[in-house]
RNA sequence: CGGGGUGUAGCGCAGUUGGUAGCGCGCUUGCUUUGGGAGCAAGAGGUCCCGGGUUCAAAUCCCGGCACCCCGACCA
């Protein structure tokens, strides 16, 4: 059938996922409300509905940095450019993607100054003022922000120039210290991905070419996509002593003796708000967890006329109130000028978890209607007495939750794979993960991205325990570590 | 930075041989509607990316800029 060209873009419906995964996470972000594209280039706006949710993922970091002894300060955006060329590594990675100002009040600087593209120059350069004895340790902070990297290549959330997030910086006594504090953090980061967001992730050790800039140890939290790549959807690096070195971070130790400190540093981005839409978003729209979800439900009353109306509205602010007042974030849906129809697929496309219908005949029978959002269509309708609503309303919201991140788990699991030989493994990457044993020579790394595009994700901290060492698959070499290998965002 | 493409209403697009700009969605107002993306009617909305040239006449042809998008090398 020739049908009339009507444009993806002109409709209100997605792409689908399997058409173009891509084009339908770049529609899905603007039509759930979330950002919007900026007038400068690779920078989005935050639109509130996606702030709500940045705000609930902050928070619940916020308190667990707080009860783990973490406080927050506040740092300049604007960088000496010099303070860059301390840490020789940490220059040759950043470099490129500077964003360098040159003028201020009309008139050129004698020092070029550098928007931010993460603070661990000037935070050393403030630590090294700050401590002079190990009693003024450990310094636990965390600053809450944005920054700048002129990225080439940027996508909302996942990539933008300017992005948001918060860094924590931290300097110890000792290395154990500072190992433990790096752990410590990954540890949370876990914590928020599988308990609150639902994401199942691998915590692991970057191989040496996958880590940060300057640092010694590099962790992270692993995510797979619904399109099987992988996401670094959190890290945390110890530096050792080399930023202690660079900007001569030093403390008189209990005999005496002058030491570097031992730091850390660590981060989680508005990126995660990608993972969130790339993992469980489907068709109709986003797909959010019940625990970060700014709308947790929200009630759409149905009615003919006024004196339908009437009756359906008395029930649903009735209801309104009884579940506010139990604690659920909750939005009422009192449009009048768009269908319920249209407010179903909007409330879907924007994900909120579940769906309160009440219609006239819920108001004669007592009951209302919930739809929850991970189960489409019919099979996740269901209808519920008006009395204990609350208690049920909060149950279903656990269980969307709980369903949530199971479904997710299952399809990780089943799309990681462990190839017989590097044939097998070429197959495997492109279209999934791998989990491979590794010799540990960056050569090996270089030559699968050559091969497959895909890149060392990393090495978990639960390795296959036993002396049964393996064979790299790649050249076969004796191998004492397995890794996963992904194609990455 | 290399290769390809696109700039026309808020968004998505059409615009023939050069003849003075249109469609869908959205928006505004009114009436009827509302249990899976409502209907009718009347409206509002334009620096056709910018600059120059050819021509009686340019969205359309020519020259020069700019911007953005996609594909490759780098990245939370």
């Amino acid at each position: 059938m020739a049908e009339e060209n009507v444009s993806i873009n002109s409709t209100r419906r997605l792409p689908t996922r399997a058409e173009d995964f891509s084009e339908w996470y770049n529609q899905l972000v603007v039509k759930a409300d979330l950002a919007d594209y900026a007038p400068v280039r690779g920078c989005m706006v935050v639109k509130p509905y996606g702030w709500a949710l940045w705000e609930n993922i902050t928070s619940w970091l916020d308190a667990e940095f707080k009860k783990t002894g973490h406080v927050n300060a506040a740092f300049p955006t604007l960088i000496p450019l010099s303070f860059f060329e301390k840490e020789k590594e940490h220059v040759e990675g950043f470099a490129p993607e500077l964003a360098v100002v040159t003028h201020g009040g009309g008139v050129e600087l004698e020092e070029k100054l550098v928007v931010r593209p993460t603070s661990e120059t000037i935070i050393g350069y403030m630590y090294s003022k700050w401590v002079k004895s190990w009693r003024d340790l450990p310094i636990l902070i965390v600053q809450w922000g944005s920054v700048l990297r002129w990225e080439l290549r940027t996508k909302l959330f996942l990539r933008t120039a300017e992005f948001y997030w918060h860094e924590g910086h931290t300097a110890h006594a000792s290395k154990e210290e500072a190992i433990e504090e790096t752990y410590r953090i990954l540890d949370i980061y876990e914590k928020i991905y599988i308990e609150e967001a639902a994401i199942p992730v691998i915590k692991g050790v970057k191989s040496e070419s996958e880590r940060f800039a300057g640092a010694q140890m590099t962790t992270s939290v692993e995510a797979m996509m619904q399109d099987m790549r992988a996401l670094q959807a959190g890290t945390s690096h110890y530096f050792g002593t080399n930023f202690a070195k660079a900007f001569d971070i030093q403390f008189l130790d209990k005999n005496n003796s002058l030491q570097y400190c031992e730091t850390t540093s660590w981060a989680i981005s508005s990126r995660m708000i990608g993972a969130l839409i790339m993992v469980h978003g489907d068709d109709q729209g986003l797909m959010l967890p019940p625990r970060l979800a700014p709308i947790q439900a929200v009630i759409v009353p149905i009615f003919k006329n006024d004196e339908e109306k009437t009756k359906v509205m008395e029930v649903a602010d009735k209801i309104f109130m009884e579940l506010k007042a139990a604690g659920i974030r909750l939005k009422m849906d009192d449009r009048d000028n768009v269908s319920s129809g249209f407010k179903f697929n909007d409330w879907e496309m924007r994900g909120v978890p579940l769906r309160i219908e009440i219609g006239p005949k819920d108001v004669e029978k007592r009951s209302v209607a919930l739809a929850r959002r991970d189960v489409p269509g019919r099979g996740g309708k269901s209808f519920v007495p008006q009395t204990n609503l609350a208690a049920a309303v909060s149950g279903m919201l656990a269980e969307i939750q709980s369903s949530m991140l199971k479904r997710a788990t299952e399809f990780r699991d089943a799309n990681i794979h462990d190839p017989k030989d590097y044939e097998e493994f070429k197959k495997v990457v492109a279209d999934g993960w791998a989990f491979s044993w590794w010799c540990g020579r960056p050569e090996c790394e270089a030559k699968v991205k050559e091969d497959t595009k895909a890149t060392t994700r990393n090495m978990p901290l639960d390795q296959p325990k036993g002396d049964t060492l393996g064979k790299c698959i790649v050249c076969g070499e004796k191998a004492d570590r397995k890794i996963y290998f992904a194609r990455a965002y």
